[in-house]
DNA sequence: TCTTCAAGCGGACTGCGGTCCGTTTTATTC
DNA sequence: GAATAAAACGGACCGCAGTCCGCTTGAAGA
C-alpha cells in the first residue's frame, strides 16, 4: 500500500547488481566462444554454461539468440560508429556529404573485414531487425548527408542505400563472387554520386555538382 | 560388374515416379497449410504428415525448409518471370530499358501485396540464397537492362538494385513504416533514373537522356 | 537490522529443424 | 517372371532455441 510505484536507482541503469553482473558475465562468454567457434557455432546452451549463469538468465537479458548476437554486434560497430559521428573527415563530420557518404560506404564494406561474421550472423537470426537502434542510428546519419544533397525523399533512400552495405550481401560478394573491395566501393561510389548529381541538376537544370 | 554408370529414364525427368509423386503431395500439402495458417507456422512435420509421406522424404526432396519455401515462392512467382520475360511492354521486351526498369521495379513491389509472405519466409529462412536460380534470372534480367543503359558495373549494379526489392524490406516499408506503394515506387524511379542519368552523361559529354 | 516483494534466477521441459539407417519400392536385366 | 542394385521411404532420434515456474536474491523502507 505504500507508494507502488518507487523508483529504484541500483546500478547506472535500473538494473539489479547481479543482473548487470550477469550481462557482462555473459557478453564476455559469448565473445569468447565467437572468437572460438565462429558466430554460427554459438549456441545459447554453451553461452550459459561458460558464464556460469542458466540458460533463462541467457533470455531474460536479451530476448532470444538474435539479441545477443546484436549486442555482440553492437560492441564491435561501436568505434564505428563513433568514428562516424565524431570522428576526423571525410568519413567523420567536416567535409562535405558527398565525400563522407562514399567514405561511410568504403569504410562499411572495409569493415566486413573484421565484423562481417558477426554482423550476418546477427543479421540471419531470424530476418534483419530494421528497427534495432543501431540500425537507424545508421540510417538516420545516411538520411542526413542525402538531404544535404537534397535527394527527393532521403528517409527512404537511406533504407534503399542501407539495403546495399548489408552484412549478408557484402560477404557474399567479397568471398562467394570474389568481388574486390576497390570494385564494391567502384559501385558504391557510382550509385551516390548519380543520386547526388541527379538531386542536384534537378533543383536548378545547370547544377553543377 | 556390368555396366555401373547406366542412365535410367523413369519419368519425364531423372526422378523416379513415386518420388515425383510424393513431391507433388508435398508441395500441395505445403500449399494448403500456407493459405490456412500463413508460411511462418508451417512445419515440416505438419506438411509430411498432411501429404502422407515421412519428414525424411521432405528433406529429401527440398534438403530443408528454406528449400521448400523457396519451391512454393518459385511457383507463385512464376506467372510474375514470364510477365517480365515474355509478356508485353513496358514490364515485357519492346520498351526501352529504364521503362522497363522502372516498369520491373513496380510490378515487383505490387506484387508483394500477393507474394510477400512466402517471399519473405523463403528468404529469411537461413539467410537469402543469393546464388538460387531464381534469384540469378532476376539479377540477369536487371544486369541486361542496366547494360543497355551504359552503367558502369551492371552485374554488382543488379545486386544493389535487387538488394532494395527484397520481401522483407519492402514488406517492413509497406506494413512497419505505413509507406505506400507510390512511394516505393517512386523513390525506385528516381534511383533508377538517376544512375540512367549519371551514366549517359558520362558517356558523351552532352547525353540527353 | 529485519521485513518485504519485485526482480532475477536456473534448469527441466517443449517444439521444431534436420539426420540416420534399416526397410521397401522401382526399374532394369536376364 | 526372378534377380538385382540403386533410389526412395519413414520414423526414431538428436541438438538447439525458446518457455515456464518454483526458488533465490537484493534493494528499500521501517
Amino acid at each position: 500500500m505504500q507508494g507502488e510505484e518507487l523508483l529504484r536507482v541500483t546500478g547506472d541503469d535500473g538494473e539489479r547488481t547481479d543482473a548487470a553482473r550477469n550481462r557482462r558475465l555473459i557478453l564476455d562468454a559469448a565473445t569468447e566462444l565467437v572468437a572460438t567457434c565462429g558466430p554460427e557455432r554459438l549456441t545459447t546452451d554453451a553461452v550459459a554454461r561458460r558464464a556460469g549463469v542458466g540458460k533463462g538468465t541467457v533470455f531474460r537479458r536479451f530476448g532470444n539468440r538474435a539479441g545477443l548476437l546484436h549486442a555482440l554486434a553492437d560492441e564491435a560497430g561501436r568505434s564505428f560508429q563513433h568514428a562516424f559521428m565524431a570522428g576526423p573527415p571525410p568519413l567523420g563530420p567536416g567535409a562535405p556529404p558527398l565525400e563522407r557518404l562514399i567514405a561511410f560506404g568504403e569504410a562499411s564494406i572495409e569493415r566486413m573485414r573484421f565484423d562481417g561474421q558477426i554482423l550476418r550472423a546477427a543479421e540471419q537470426q531470424g530476418g534483419p531487425d530494421l528497427e534495432h537502434p543501431t540500425q537507424q542510428l545508421t540510417r538516420l546519419h545516411l538520411s542526413i548527408l542525402l538531404r544535404g544533397l537534397h535527394v527527393p525523399d532521403p528517409d527512404l533512400a537511406a533504407y534503399q542505400l542501407s539495403a546495399f552495405l548489408n552484412a549478408g550481401l557484402l560477404l557474399h560478394l567479397q568471398e562467394h563472387r570474389g568481388m574486390s573491395n576497390a570494385r564494391l566501393a567502384a559501385s558504391w561510389r557510382v550509385l551516390v554520386s548519380a543520386l547526388a548529381a541527379d538531386a542536384g541538376s534537378s533543383r536548378s537544370s545547370a547544377g553543377p555538382l
